[in-house]
DNA sequence: TGACAATAGGTGTATATACACATATACTTA
DNA sequence: TAAGTATATGTGTATATACACCTATTGTCA
């Protein structure tokens, strides 16, 4: 192996990389799995967090989701012409906008949990439910880690 | 708690949105280390690949990457473009398109290198080496495990 | 060798994501 | 209370990513 080879051989290590990789990978399959659906992973799981959370105005929304406030607007756009979620002034601040799930979104929710269901029980089964759960802990604590 | 809530509830532990969030945060971080050096996390992976392979033909680098193809054509126009790439005919089969680091594309590459560095080292202070390379283990297995 | 399958690659279109900047409303304080 | 600051949100623009579909070339086999 020459130095010049050396030189690029350690980059293949990119932390951010690994992570990509992997997220790109795995969006795939959930894609696959909740296609017949007709839901999207990321509109998923705003669906999702909305239902555990209830009315919820965008800024707090975004956080929970660590979803950059901006792109969380736009996914909310497909959602509203969806149907599958409302949004209204805040009552007391008529700055904020407040998001809530619809009766069309919970349906739409509903509709989708097997088709989720069946993709988380893929992956833990092959990689082991202890293995998904260590590899949550390490990432929420990376997520949690990083400031930007 | 109502039946109502518990129905919801696990719906948090989705293992694609767990990546997925991880895969955003650190993204920005690595942005902004290699902002800089006026380069994005994806740009740089591919010149980091180029410079270890080589020239290589586009199915074969995507594949490398684990890049969707047609992904990764629209970024090659950015990076050629930019000039630190170059795309030139198949020598046996005219239907390939063959792509290498140009000499501009070495010389951004050697120019973002210190920068990407910073960011590794931050984020294996961060987490600890031996977590690194722990969750690189897991999360390549995973990239290998999932066929879509 | 001509028809058809296989392969390499690009384009159309939609969603996802990021940041810089713009706007509107609310708050704070001199 | 007017001026300046802080907050909540949206828009412009670029990159990232996915899939369905299209084209061009190559390979295969009757």
């Amino acid at each position: 192996m020459t130095n010049k080879d050396k030189k690029y051989k350690h980059l293949s290590e990119c932390s951010c990389n690994m992570v990509r990789k992997s997220a790109r990978k795995i969006t795939q399959f959930y894609e696959n799995s909740l296609r017949e659906a007709g839901i999207k992973p990321t509109q998923f799981s705003i669906l999702a967090t909305l239902a555990n959370t209830g009315p919820i105005q965008i800024t707090q929304l975004a956080d929970k989701l660590v979803l950059e406030r901006t792109g969380l607007t736009r996914n909310l756009n497909i959602l509203e012409r969806n149907a599958w979620i409302e949004i209204r002034p805040g009552e007391e601040d008529s700055r904020q906008r407040v998001v809530s799930l619809s009766r069309k979104g919970y349906m739409q929710l509903d509709r989708s949990i097997p088709y989720w269901q069946k993709a988380q029980k893929a992956i833990a089964k092959d990689m082991g439910q202890n293995t998904i759960t260590g590899l949550r802990k390490t990432l929420d604590e990376m997520t949690e880690m990083i400031t930007v």
